[in-house]
DNA sequence: TCGACACTATCGATCGATCGATCGAACGTC
DNA sequence: GACGTTCGATCGATCGATCGATAGTGTCGA
């Protein structure tokens, strides 16, 4: 790994578990097996290293929803690959995804404009497959936008405590929200594997992970 | 309002928007209109304040939990008071909420042993529900800690986006979630107003809050 | 009624430590 | 010798925390 890659790597890492205020530049440094000076030689302020965290990990999410929605008009279809989708980023990634989901306040606020604008961007996928699928009567919600809210909080979490170590394996978790996210929006329907096995190689392609199950 | 209750008040609006390492000393005495120095008068370091505000924070929410589902055997009832006090509260008090889910990872590893007990105690009381309805058959759901842990984050990230001045009334947006987690749980059932109100007196109570809508 | 004392509340000044960031110099490699 | 990397030393600023001093307030014995 290089020194540019080690020090991207020890920036999501520190940021994710100790918080962007809570990381010092020679915390970084040490992660990165690098002196505090050299680090500057790979970054701009600490609060570009960050910028930069962010919008990568977002425009490669949204790269991903593109691509794997891309095609299909059933909103159930969309849905449950938003869902997959979501769920196997934040499994796999769930540095990227806490620092983009938890660090917002911590950017300047022309920073976090351009980062909010790229969120929003990616939860327009979530509402229009919401709203489509009400309008062709396959979804039932009374409050759309809470629901939206509520499904992507609710899918978000996963970063928050799944462990590959664990006895869950990441198609059975996949698979477990969009089951999850469906009856939340009123379609008991089961979730075919066939649908998630695309998302599966969507995201190993996206992030550049292995393609074996687990990742 | 009291010097105390303002130092109280300034940590937890602070640390909930701009993080506990992202507030200084100084940033905490401005908001609550004193020196720097005095605010050691009131308070002893700035972790104690953070430990303060989350124990009484999480005790009170078990405290209401207790308290809303003494008596009830009824693991529906039970789940539809979880999930409406943790809505109402996280809507209610977002700034105490916020620092809670989020500023674990700033505490010492002995302090965040003792919030994290306190976090444990608290979701005993969805886990028993969950297990009991699906003994029950009334709950469906093939992953009962992945489903807990869906719904508990679902329900918490209304702190992230609620406000009182949108269009959404506090019961509306219990009401809402009680029906989103209740589907969850392949148990399509609608809530009953009843059990509602009940729990928005509870929350006025134990947060001290006036009892009327909107609290 | 009055002064003496204790206690609470407050702050300006300042401590040593750490913060993010920069400098010039020294490496190696081509 | 030009260029990409690396680092020790250090900058001014800010950090969390403490100090002694100064008011205000209530209590109590004389």
């Amino acid at each position: 790994m290089s020194s540019a890659e080690r020090v991207r790597a020890a920036a999501v890492k520190l940021f994710a578990t100790k918080g962007f205020h809570g990381t010092g530049i020679r915390d970084l440094a040490q992660e990165a097996e690098l002196s505090s000076a050299t680090l500057y030689h790979y970054m701009g302020t600490k609060e570009d290293l960050l910028v930069e965290i962010m919008t990568t990990s977002l425009r490669r999410l949204i790269d991903a929803v593109a691509k794997a929605t891309a095609g299909s008009d059933d909103p159930v279809v969309r849905m449950r690959t938003l869902v997959a989708l979501h769920v196997l980023a934040h499994a796999a990634q769930p540095g990227e995804t806490r620092v983009v989901d938890n660090e917002v306040d911590a950017l300047s606020a022309p920073a976090r404009a351009r980062v909010v604008a790229l969120r929003d961007e990616y939860e327009q996928y979530w509402a229009d497959a919401i709203e489509d699928g009400a309008a062709a009567n396959v979804f039932h919600t009374a409050q759309p936008a809470v629901t939206r809210l509520a499904l992507l909080e609710m899918c978000s979490g996963v970063a928050r405590w799944y462990s590959p170590k664990g006895p869950l394996k990441l198609e059975d978790l996949a698979t477990h929200y969009a089951e999850l996210a469906l009856r939340v929006l009123g379609h008991p329907v089961a979730v075919r594997a066939r649908d998630l096995r695309q998302c599966l190689e969507v995201v190993a392609q996206v992030w550049d992970l292995p393609v074996q199950e687990g990742f």
